[in-house]
DNA sequence: TTAAGTGCAAACGGTTTGCACCTCA
DNA sequence: TGAGGTGCAAACCGTTTGCACTTAA
């Protein structure tokens, strides 16, 4: 997958990969380099940078520009979706898409990429 | 307009709130200081944050947290709508809000405010 | 053997905090 | 006159950069 891009899979880039894939979460580079760096203890945060930097240019990884100062990762190849973020327990859920979400835009304008943010109170946090 | 939100009209705060509603290009603190220590030659940047601060608590403006790690600012009282970020010369423009934007989330959970990005090239951009 | 990846340490930059001074109601 | 506002300086923290070491094709 990575060979494909272009990129050297390395032990550290798989690690980083696959831990954003499978979490559901949409972790920061800090919380991905605590839970990685069990794994790898010499693991610095310079690597996990890189790491983020290399598979976001390779395009399986997208950037999320949610919280200020805290960029938080998503795994580019699932299907596009929105992101509710709860502001009581912060959680962040993937939620789909409003259809024909580029049927306002003014005329001449290119769209790469739409984003959408949701913000308010999970079904979990609202019930209590 | 501050008095109402319990909030004193200072010189600085009023410069602030004006700039915000009155400049099209959803400013960072930054521009903000930059274009106003003309007119304020003693302006600190503390006081443009706490401005922001205070005025944003009074739900006289928005925070937009489009480009990381550096937030920028709207004037709330104008209808809801989207951004539109160019690509290529960073403008942010404001675009519509698409309709039933909640129709698709799911059910149970409460949404204080739905946040929209587009991302790709302007019509003049998109010409050259 | 050499281009690419790793990781330490220091720098960077937007933002926040501590604190002393100022200023209106 | 006292609560609230201003602004300097330093701290904070996520991220980037410089550079020497390591590793895999």
């Amino acid at each position: 997958m990575m060979h494909r891009n272009g990129l050297r899979p390395s032990a550290q880039r798989i690690a980083v990969l696959s831990f954003v894939a499978n979490c559901r979460t949409h972790p920061s580079a800090d919380e991905i380099y605590s839970r990685l760096s069990g794994k790898f203890p010499s693991l610095s945060r310079t690597t996990v940078y890189n790491s983020l930097h290399a598979l976001t240019d390779a395009s399986l990884l997208r950037e999320l520009e949610i919280e200020s100062g805290n960029m938080r990762y998503d795994f580019k190849p699932q299907p596009a979706h929105g992101h509710f973020v709860c502001r009581k327990c912060g959680k962040i859920f993937d939620t789909p898409l409003p259809r024909s979400l580029a049927d306002s835009l003014t005329p001449g304008f290119c769209i790469d990429c739409v984003e959408i943010v949701y913000r308010g109170l999970c079904d979990i946090c609202n019930k209590q």
